[in-house]
DNA sequence: CTTGAGTCTCTAGTTACTACAGACTTTACC
DNA sequence: GGTAAAGTCTGTAGTAACTAGAGACTCAAG
């Protein structure tokens, strides 16, 4: 739509972003994209500005960081005085967080990959696997989280 | 509560298992557990079958098997007829699932670990890391779910 | 018989979206 | 200019796997 000056519909923002509509308003909703002008009918005009913040915002969820932390890390963009290393803290612990669920899905990977080899070759009617399930629950509790670190909920029936 | 016979009060499954009261409940309207006796007042009574089940479904959590993909699992455990084929099937698409994670989060790292690495010497107002975050999104699409896969939301802005 | 811990149901919140329904706006074509 | 199709609007509700709270009730111990 509207070729004229570098407004962008939500449509036109969504491909070329790769961000599809819905998500778009989302964003706006939760705060982290700015609100943007309308058209006489309504309709929402983006800006260039627009454009860089969503991609901003798609890179850093491509690469794991929460919403919450896209807040942050917004905020420290925002204020252009020594961001670096307070953006160092915040995209540190995130790589704690992703380090820590890299382990995690390893030991998954090789009680799965044990379990279903030794499944295999099987052919009588226990199944390793079922009966690996059936076990007592393994305690693995001391696996302190790097830090006082409250994400985490994915992988783990923590508690 | 209740020692006579092998009846446990919800909150003493709940010790026995480690998997709180809310979820214990949670599961039984998730259909995983099976509908306990009540006590004349109203208290959940669970048996030893009742704890057997709870421990598969939290070891199967642990493992990352989804509520869906648990379900699937008891059918196959209680069907005693060659379970094993089908369940390595099962927790073969997981194993790829888990891979796949797994390869998408050491991807993350890479990136993460490079830019703060960067940040991490750097002394000036233009931070590495908010400059990369910045910049156009790669494409990464060509990476296809191994298979006809619908779950994988975690980690991706994808699509 | 009272007290306090345990349990009950029901509802709503979480995260990050996604998917409608039903109405309205814009654009494209004739 | 008129009409049809495509785009967009708001609002609500759904997803996964729990978690948390309110307010009422039960149970075991002293």
């Amino acid at each position: 739509m509207n070729a004229t000056s570098g407004t962008l519909a939500i449509g036109a923002l969504s491909k070329r972003t790769g961000c599809k509509v819905e998500t778009i308003r989302y964003y706006e909703r939760a705060r982290l994209l700015p609100i943007p002008a309308r058209s006489p009918g309504g309709y929402r005009l983006y800006g260039s500005a627009h454009l860089k913040r969503l991609t901003f915002i798609r890179r850093a969820r491509a690469l794991g960081f929460s919403i919450d932390e896209v807040r942050k890390l917004f905020k420290l963009a925002d204020e252009r005085t020594r961001p670096c290393a307070e953006v160092r803290v915040v995209a540190g612990a995130h790589l704690e967080d992703v380090q820590a669920k890299i382990a995690d899905l390893r030991a998954m990977e090789r009680v799965l990959r044990e379990t279903v080899a030794q499944c295999a070759n099987g052919r009588r009617a226990d199944c390793p696997l079922i009966e690996a399930l059936y076990r007592e629950v393994p305690e693995q509790a001391s696996h302190q989280p790097s830090a006082p670190n409250r994400r985490r909920k994915i992988l783990k029936a923590d508690q």
